[in-house]
DNA sequence: CCCTGATTCGC
DNA sequence: GCGAATCAGG
């Protein structure tokens, strides 16, 4: 394989989208990551944006808030027409038993009814009546995280990979989390703690 | 062990 | 220019 003009393209656009070497080398195929991140380096865009020099993964809630009132990515192009004003999420409907169940088996098929539980995806989220089950920490937590999701297809989804399906799966606008999830589990430690809840929690939160 | 990017250096 | 090997780190 060599660096054609549209997989130099592809690898820019993944690259300023904050996607990792690893996973731009799958998406281009033929590549690893290491020629990726050479490429990278050979093109002049090492560093991601803004240049804080800081490596990568930052878990945790951000460091040094210090003098931050603008979003770190401006995000330079308006990708292609899509229209990801509003993006609506849905609130997958988790169960300790079989939560999205529909994951791993998911040919297409999803639970439609999971419509009705979009929310906006606003700042303040009021207490809902059938989502408040979870707790706002962990709900935060969803949303802080999800912004970060590395948006996995199904056929990127490993045995280490977060299994939480973000978005539609009636539209384009559907992937799945992808974060670690290290210990095994299906999910990434927010997903996690939205997913499952000790019988108890569930039982104090009810009405 | 899983993963990340950074750098080196023979090709 | 390329990228495997290696390094440094979470």
């Amino acid at each position: 394989m060599s660096w054609t003009d549209e997989r130099v393209e592809t690898l820019k656009k993944m690259w300023a989208e904050g996607q990792s070497a690893s996973q731009i080398a799958k998406e281009l195929g033929g590549v690893t990551r290491n020629a990726v991140i050479g490429k990278v380096h050979r093109l002049g865009l090492s560093n991601r944006v803004g240049g804080t020099g800081g490596k990568e993964d930052e878990d945790e809630v951000m460091e040094a808030p210090a003098a931050r009132a603008e979003p770190v990515k401006p995000t330079p192009e308006p990708v292609a027409a899509a229209p990801r004003a509003p993006e609506p999420r849905v609130v997958p409907d988790r169960a300790p038993s079989q939560p999205a169940a529909t994951v791993a088996s998911n040919t297409g098929v999803a639970p439609i009814p999971l419509r009705k539980a979009i929310i906006p995806a606003g700042q303040p989220l009021p207490p809902q009546p059938s989502a408040n089950e979870i707790s706002p920490e962990a709900l935060a937590s969803v949303r802080e995280v999800e912004k970060r999701a590395k948006r996995l297809t199904l056929m990127e989804l490993t045995e280490r990979t977060c299994k939480w399906p973000i978005g539609d799966p009636a539209t384009e606008d559907f992937w799945f989390c992808g974060l670690p999830s290290q210990a095994g589990k299906p999910y990434c430690d927010a997903h996690v703690g939205v997913a499952f809840q000790p019988m108890s929690a569930r039982r104090d939160r009810r009405r």
